[in-house]
RNA sequence: GGGGAGAUACCAAAGUGGCCAACUGGGGCAGACUGUAACUCUGCUGGCGUACGCCUUCGUAGGUUCGAAUCCUGCUCUCCCCA
């Protein structure tokens, strides 16, 4: 895996470049659409590719390895096989998960996690090991290192032990990755996850200890869990002054587009999250001229395009009034609208900041942009 | 024509003397959602007021009672069964 730094920007930490990769390349700063189960909920690949010009997605450990297992992955020839989606797929470890399920019968210890799952409550278990070789059989391109993902709120001796079990288990992973091979003959790449909540001593120790193990890419984890996005903020460039120049950030599970311009600045590359599908499907959208709830009232005889911008076919062919209709009346096209509307705005977005980058007046646009985008309409 | 059942807030539907401005759904109106157990969750939903509260409501007109959505009488309407 190739990661070609093209520009840095003179006002900032931002940075444009090219991540090459067995299944294409992508250009960053970039957003990867969450399809955590295999698929990005109610969109098409074909649209992903087409409309929304998605150039990688996320996949995951968790619920794959629960649904539809391992034995069937494997026997498709991968999760690219299986889903039908030929460029490139990170797959997240289940570390989150550990942290974001309920934990009814969850168990950290030294060797890993055992868990319940949420689907028929058996017992499992995860380890550094383990995890790996899962995503080895889903055939991942990016795969993340198992680590523990502790709330934003957490005290000083939480956060110090548990970083310390993350990065016992990032070398763990690390050994388990490098003595194994790709089983579909492309290459793979692990990325550790820095930690450390929101001290800067853990942040530091955490990024130096990543540096060290030498990898393709690096991911700051465990922000926008609940912490103020000043604290984010600071914790990115903290982590950031540390991580190479010559390979990609990523900045996992953030976030809104306001957070993803601001991290663009502090030289993150790479995001991904939920938000544009899973506020989509609940209504949410969000749009060149400001964020909209499509469920309130004062939309109901709108007829105007849902974005005038018209970044997406979505916003051509549908107007306001009859988004609101179809999520008013629990339809499926309106998640399907919605969340393709969504992920256009999120990828249009980051085309733009690489574009102003290049361009060489990236904090000014940025400073606009983020007005306009954060408007309540 | 005869017999029976019923009329409750936007809709459906509980409540059958005081704990009822009235359970619960739905609908409506808002809000939340950041490495997806999420087409989910939360709040509000007679009027006025931040609130204690006050005012007007349970088909309609009267009555009984300290007190009625709840009991009695007339009227209006709806539904079901038999002819």
């Amino acid at each position: 895996m190739q990661y070609t730094l093209l520009t840095r920007d003179k006002h900032s930490e931002a940075r444009c470049g090219v991540l090459s990769t067995a299944h294409g390349e992508i250009r960053t700063p970039i957003f990867m659409p969450v399809g955590t189960a295999g698929t990005v909920k109610a969109v098409h690949t074909r649209e992903l590719k087409e409309d929304i010009n998605a150039e990688i997605i996320l996949g995951n450990t968790y619920h794959l390895y629960l649904r539809p297992g391992m034995q069937i992955l494997h026997a498709a020839g991968g999760l690219h096989r299986f889903n039908g989606w030929e460029r490139p797929i990170l797959t997240d470890s289940g570390g989150f998960q550990v942290f974001s399920l309920t934990d009814t019968g969850r168990k950290i210890t030294e060797e890993g996690v055992t868990f319940r799952s949420h689907i028929d409550g058996s017992k499992h278990l995860f380890t550094p090991e383990n995890v790996i070789d899962i995503q080895r059989q889903i055939g991942a391109d990016i795969v993340m290192a198992f680590d523990e993902c502790p709330p934003g709120t957490s005290d000083y001796v939480y956060a110090k032990r548990s970083l310390a079990l993350t990065q016992r288990w990032l070398e763990r992973c690390v050994a388990r990755f490098d003595t194994t091979e790709s089983l579909y003959g492309y290459e793979q790449a692990l990325f550790p996850i820095v930690q450390g909540c929101i001290y800067k001593d853990l942040r530091e120790c955490s990024a130096e200890h990543a540096v060290a193990l030498d990898r393709a890419g690096y991911a700051i984890g465990g922000l926008a869990v609940g912490e103020p996005a000043d604290e984010m903020y600071a914790m990115i460039e903290v982590v950031n002054r540390i991580l190479p120049q010559d390979k990609p950030r990523y900045l996992m599970g953030v976030g809104t587009p306001e957070n993803i311009l601001e991290a663009i600045a502090l030289g993150v590359d790479m995001f991904d999250c939920v938000m544009p599908t899973r506020n989509g499907r609940n209504g949410m959208l969000f749009t060149t001229e400001g964020v909209i709830n499509i469920k309130n009232q004062k939309w109901e005889k709108d007829f105007s395009a849902i974005d005038p911008a018209g970044l997406c076919y979505v916003d051509r062919d549908y107007s306001k009034a009859y988004l609101r209709h179809l999520i008013k009346s629990d339809e499926l096209l309106g998640l399907q609208i919605c969340s393709v509307h969504n992920l256009a705005f999120y990828l249009w977005l980051v085309g733009e900041a690489r574009q102003h980058i290049m361009e060489g007046d990236f904090v000014e646009w940025k400073r606009g942009m983020v007005k306009k985008i954060t408007t309540r309409l």
